[in-house]
DNA sequence: GTTGTTGCAAAAGGTTTGCATGTAT
DNA sequence: ATACATGCAAACCTTTTGCAACAAC
């Protein structure tokens, strides 16, 4: 996804609820974007967005508390201490395999999987409407650092 | 599953480490098996343990970790802020089949998507310490009251 | 000019830790 | 007698908030 569609879509709510148009919001979107391949702790922007241009944690968290009400990223918890960001793309993808060290994350679709969810909710009468799998461990990296 | 039984799994592990048999920890316990069917918070044990027994904050959070490395409960994050914990009942429990209009859940063991699932990380590199599989969808009763 | 936004520092809220005391073995 | 376990309070860590200065409209 284009940054400059996301950007888009950030202007239009900030349009909506009678907000101010910051280059600090923008810079954080962007952030977030340029690290979309890993799911970035507010720690971690603000430790990206800091090196650039004077902004605070305090700003960080306000931004993603923005982008989330606007439907732009949402918050995971994968271990207990920290939250973690990703923008969320158009349509849903379910199944994901997830770093617990490093917030990395793989999307993954397997059409054995699927059939086999449909397979199993069809066996106690359900009537299958959606899904999450997340499949949480180590990435070869995170293993060889440890 | 009985007290008694619960009880005994402790023991075992607390032999296991070379730690001590301690009150505390069972009346811990107790409260986690007493509430089983919620979700407790640490706050909530110790709430509930405070009343009848002096037991201080550190140690039901000491109690948790303990259960947890004895696999006998395991620590959940529904919201952002806070842990809950959950009696692990036997054996692993991971799949769910929910409803998204009762909220009725059924666990679901599946040794083919179990399979899968350790096939799909293998294939990228990770190594595996745990999965979520929630299906999501209308259970019979309330498709047909639709 | 008005009102939302920011950075800073302080506070909040959940969890962990240091320490002297207590207790199971 | 020797660790381990405890309660308390302080520390810790992530996240939120109050406030005065600032910036967008």
């Amino acid at each position: 996804m284009k940054f400059a569609k996301l950007k888009n879509q950030l202007d239009l709510c900030i349009d909506q609820k009678n907000l101010r148009h910051s280059e600090q919001r923008y810079i954080i979107l962007k952030a977030l974007w340029e690290e979309s391949d890993k799911h970035l702790s507010a720690e971690e922007i603000y430790d990206r967005v800091k090196q650039d241009e004077d902004i605070g944690i305090a700003t960080v968290y306000r931004a993603l508390k923005l982008f989330k009400s606007c439907n732009i990223c949402k918050e995971l918890r994968f271990n207990q201490n920290v939250s973690r960001y990703e923008i969320k793309y158009g349509t849903e993808h379910h199944d994901h395999l997830i770093c617990v060290n490093c917030g990395k994350y793989i999307e993954v679709v397997d059409s054995k999987i699927e059939a086999l969810q449909e397979q199993i909710a069809e066996n106690h009468d359900f009537l299958l409407q959606n899904h999450k799998m997340e499949l949480y461990g180590l990435c070869k990296k995170c293993q060889q650092e440890m």
